[in-house]
This record gives C-alpha cells, sequence and structure tokens, in this order.
RNA sequence: GCUCCCUUCGUCUAGCGGUUAGGACGCGGCCCUCUCAAGGCUGAAACACGAGUUCGAUUCUCGUAGGGAGCGCCA
C-alpha cells in the first residue's frame, strides 16, 4: 500500500521548530518511500484560528522546501461530512445526545478530584430517550466500558490503555461542529492516512481514536508520536523563550538546509554521521530510529551546522539565501563584489548569513570612520612607508586577483624587511576601517581596485594628521 | 489526585549482557597564522538511585526519585 502521511497544524499560531520537525518528519516518511505527503489546516477552533497563521505556516514549510502533494484541506469546509459522520454513529447507537449542563460536569469533576480518581464524564445521558425541546445537545462517542486499547507505537512501541480510563468524548458541540479527537479521525481515514506521525501530546489521545475508528469500521493507521522539542534550559518551549516561528530563523541567517539538518539530529541518528543533506536525510532516515526522549535545542550545533552549509554548499546557491539578508539590512549590492566570492570568501569566518552581511557591508558601502581602537594601534607614523608601498604597486596592478594581491603585499614586506602584520593590519584597518577581515589579500579583492586606493590614501591622510598632531 | 510517557558527558547522541562507555557541538591546552576565523593535534566531561535476574549489567525486570504529557463543548 503506498504510504500517505500529513501534517495537521492548526492555525492559532507560527510555526515552530517542533512543528517543522513534526512535518520534516512526515515529508520525509512520504517522500523516502515514493508515498504522499499531505497538509491539513485544522481550523475548527473558530475562535482562535486566524489567516494570518495560515500563511505564516504555508510560509515557514514554504521556506524549509517540505512540499506537499495535495492540500492544504481545510477542516471548515468538511463540516458536512463530519456531521453526515455524526448521524451515522447516532444511528448505529455508537454516539448519544448528551443534555448535561456545563455546571453539572463541572460539579461533577470537582468531586471526582476531591476523590482522587481521574475526572471523567459518568454517562449520565447514555440511556437518555429523548432530547426535550429547547436544548441544545452534545453528541457523545460510547466508548467502549471494559477492556483496554492496545497499539503499536513506532516510536514508542506497545501502548496499552484501559478504557476504563476513557470516558465518553464529546464529538459534536450543541451548535453541531465537530471536536478535535472526531474530525482528526474522519480526516484521515477519508484522507486514507498510513502514518499518523505526530508530537507526543497526543499519546493520550491515541487511544480513543483508535475506538471511534473501530465504531467506523475502519482500520486505525500507524501511530509514530515523537517527542517535543524544549527550549535551551531543558524547559518546555513557551512564549517567552525559543517558540518562535521558523521564519525568525531565516531573519538570524540559519539556512533551511541547516536548520532540516539539526531537526532531523535532534532525537534520530545514524551512526556518526553529524551533516546530512536532504538527499542523504532520505537515504538513511526512519521514523522506527527516533528516541523517545525530549531534546533541548542548542543554538550553538545549528550555528556549527550552518557554518558547515554555507561551505559547502555552492556558492552560487548561498548567494540567493544571502541576497534576502543584504536586502533586509537595505544595503544596495549592485556595486561591489559578487555574492558568490562574498561567500566563498566569508562563509568559514561566519556562523550566520546574517554574520556574512553585516561584515560584508563594507564591500558594498564606505565606512565613517575609522575603529577608534584599530586606528590608535595601526594607523600610526611608522605604518606610512608600507600603506605608501602598497598603494603605488596596487596602482599598477591591472589583474585584479587574490593571488597576485598576496604576492604583492608580501613582496612589500619583504622589502621593508618587517612582518606580514606590519603590513597587512595597518591596510586592514585602511580598508576596513576595523582590525577584523578575512585574509588581506582576499579583502583587497572583494574590496576592489577604486575603492582599495581610494581608502588607503584616506588612511594616509589619518596618519600625516597624526603625526602632524604629536 | 489519576493515567500514560521519559531518564548515557553541559547539550545532541552511539550502545541493543562482557567496550579503556564511542562520536558531535561547546569548553581548555598546543600547533598553524597578517586580524578574526577555519584547520590539525590534544585534554577535561556521562550510564539518576536502589533492589533483583545473571558467572557478569549502561543494556533485562521491579521499585524510588526527578522530568514531561494528558485528564475540555482547545487542537
Amino acid at each position: 500500500m503506498k504510504i500517505r502521511t500529513r501534517f495537521a497544524p492548526s492555525p492559532t499560531g507560527f510555526l515552530h521548530v517542533g512543528g517543522a520537525r513534526t512535518a520534516l518528519f512526515c515529508w520525509l516518511q512520504a517522500r523516502a518511500n515514493d508515498g504522499v505527503f499531505i497538509l491539513r489546516i485544522e481550523d475548527t477552533d473558530l475562535e482562535r484560528s486566524t489567516e494570518e497563521s495560515v500563511q505564516a505556516i504555508l510560509d515557514g514549510i514554504g521556506w524549509l522546501g517540505l512540499d506537499y502533494d495535495e492540500g492544504p484541506f481545510f477542516q471548515t469546509e468538511r463540516f458536512d461530512r463530519y456531521a453526515e459522520v455524526v448521524q451515522q454513529l447516532l444511528n448505529e447507537d455508537q454516539a448519544y445526545y448528551c443534555t448535561c449542563s456545563k455546571k453539572r460536569l463541572e460539579a461533577l469533576r470537582e468531586q471526582q478530584m476531591r476523590d482522587g480518581i481521574k475526572p471523567r464524564y459518568d454517562g449520565h445521558c447514555r440511556r437518555l430517550e429523548e432530547v426535550p425541546s429547547g436544548i441544545k445537545p452534545v453528541v457523545r462517542f460510547r466508548n467502549p466500558q471494559s477492556g483496554s486499547v492496545i497499539f503499536d507505537d513506532q516510536v514508542r512501541g506497545q501502548i496499552t490503555i484501559s478504557n476504563g480510563e476513557l470516558d465518553d468524548l464529546v464529538i459534536a458541540r450543541p451548535d453541531g461542529s465537530p471536536t478535535y479527537n472526531f474530525t482528526v479521525v474522519v480526516d484521515d481515514m477519508d484522507m486514507q492516512i498510513t502514518h499518523v506521525i505526530r508530537g507526543d501530546d497526543h499519546i493520550n489521545n491515541t487511544p480513543r481514536q483508535i475506538n471511534i475508528y473501530r465504531a467506523l469500521g475502519a482500520d486505525p493507521p500507524v501511530f509514530a508520536h515523537v517527542p517535543m522539542i524544549l527550549g535551551e534550559d531543558g524547559a518546555r518551549l513557551s512564549k517567552r523563550h525559543g517558540a518562535v516561528s521558523v521564519l525568525k530563523y531565516r531573519q538570524l541567517g540559519y539556512l533551511p538546509q541547516a536548520l532540516l539538518n539539526y531537526l532531523v539530529r535532534l532525537g534520530w541518528s545514524h551512526g556518526d554521521q553529524e551533516i546530512f543533506s536532504v538527499e542523504e536525510m532520505l537515504a538513511a532516515f526512519d521514523i522506527e530510529n527516533v528516541n523517545r526522549k525530549a531534546a533541548a535545542f542548542d543554538y550553538g550545533k545549528l550555528d556549527w551546522l550552518n557554518q558547515h552549509h554555507m561551505r559547502n554548499l555552492p556558492p552560487q546557491e548561498v548567494a540567493e539565501h544571502l541576497a534576502w539578508q543584504f536586502e533586509a539590512l537595505s544595503i544596495n549590492t549592485d556595486e561591489g563584489p559578487l555574492l558568490s566570492d562574498i561567500v566563498m570568501v566569508q562563509a568559514e569566518r561566519c556562523n550566520t548569513l546574517l554574520e556574512m552581511a553585516e561584515q560584508s557591508r563594507v564591500f558594498y558601502e564606505d565606512f565613517n570612520e575609522f575603529d577608534a581602537g584599530a586606528a590608535k594601534k595601526h594607523l600610526r607614523p611608522v605604518a606610512e612607508h608600507a600603506l605608501r608601498a602598497v598603494m603605488s604597486r596596487l596602482a599598477d596592478m591591472d589583474s585584479w586577483k587574490p593571488e597576485g594581491l598576496n604576492q604583492l603585499v608580501r613582496l612589500v614586506a619583504e622589502e621593508l624587511e618587517v612582518g606580514m602584520g606590519k603590513v597587512a593590519q595597518p591596510l586592514r584597518v585602511a580598508l576596513s576601517g576595523t582590525s577584523v577581515s578575512p585574509a588581506i589579500d582576499k579583502t583587497l579583492w572583494l574590496c576592489g581596485k577604486q575603492r582599495s586606493l581610494r581608502r588607503i590614501s584616506r588612511a594616509l591622510e589619518y596618519v600625516m594628521y597624526r603625526a602632524s598632531q604629536s
């Protein structure tokens, strides 16, 4: 049978890393097995669902490249179908009307808590003959009262829950709108989902869902409950820390490939391999090898992976993502080096594309003044000879390539009989305004001839001015 | 409170009865070096606890402790 998986977020917020990883696992399970990946929006909560959230989720999985084959389906567009199934269960006496007031339910619950037992519906309306007029009843699923539900979770192994722990859950509200545990089953059944991969906060819902499948005469799918992702401090992700949209990671300068790589390794491993391209994930991923333990998110490792991918992906491809950063920083890159050249030089020196863009601004825009500390240390009178020597030779350069530039700087150092540092550091400050930049030949290369000459000349003026002041 | 789930270096993990408990990130040291990086070498760092089972437990079983989730007319 063809594997069919689905990612079914509710649009009450953005797509965060936990959801993104679940989506990734669903996607991998489908793609690796020539299956189908479906996107379904669970928007039955009219109060909290928003258009913006739907868009944020779509944008998030779009950025990650988790393309879907069917959908997005919206549950709000399937209300007729749910009503039909509710009626079917009612007709078969597998569901019943319940007129219990919320007040009674609350009192019941309080009493049960006091008695130290698990709060659950007591079946008060199980034998209700007819609904009094004027009362809008809810519909409850008639859950089996004995026996237990046993299922084999692909991640957790066998899980057993006694039916005695379950109660008759509401499947339709007074206004007829369906509830979550019911719509999931109807949808997964109708969409012929074979593998339900979701967060482990749904483990407790699974047995009751399985009972509904059985009542409908359908075979339950395979379940796989993946652990959640914790914040860096090991506490649950909350709005306060870490629970941010995956799109935030784009803003922070992470490549989607890096985030996917990080996410797939969180709770899953394949020998000692740390680096995975999407193709490699597809080849090696197996949902059964996913860990049971919740994992803490670690930005440090994400940084490392991000740098790795920035260095190893084709520069041209990374450049496209880098362009997004420059745009976000309002840096015009029309006049200056190719973005792919920036990537080749800067990738190993940065953890994120954001850093890369910020540190490369100097190749596109002039800086206002020298960093005080750097200037004080390196733009001293003794630097004059070196700067002049370099400048005059640069003026004669016709081929502006790193190799030639490197030779040139070395030659100057040799002729002046000083170490490379005595030439490179003043030059670096002259070109970048700071004491930190790529290797000096690369810095010259990226600055370009005109810009380099102009900046060295300006630095010389600064050096002369200082000399005159002392 | 009740039910279910989880527990190897700080973090992510390997391990599937006998290992000097391996790798990765991070951290320390050394080397390289024109700055910052990157790279190379190297060091510190873990089986939550207690009983069993066994010739032998990180590994199997049961407790304890700690953590998480669920117990809605939310999803």
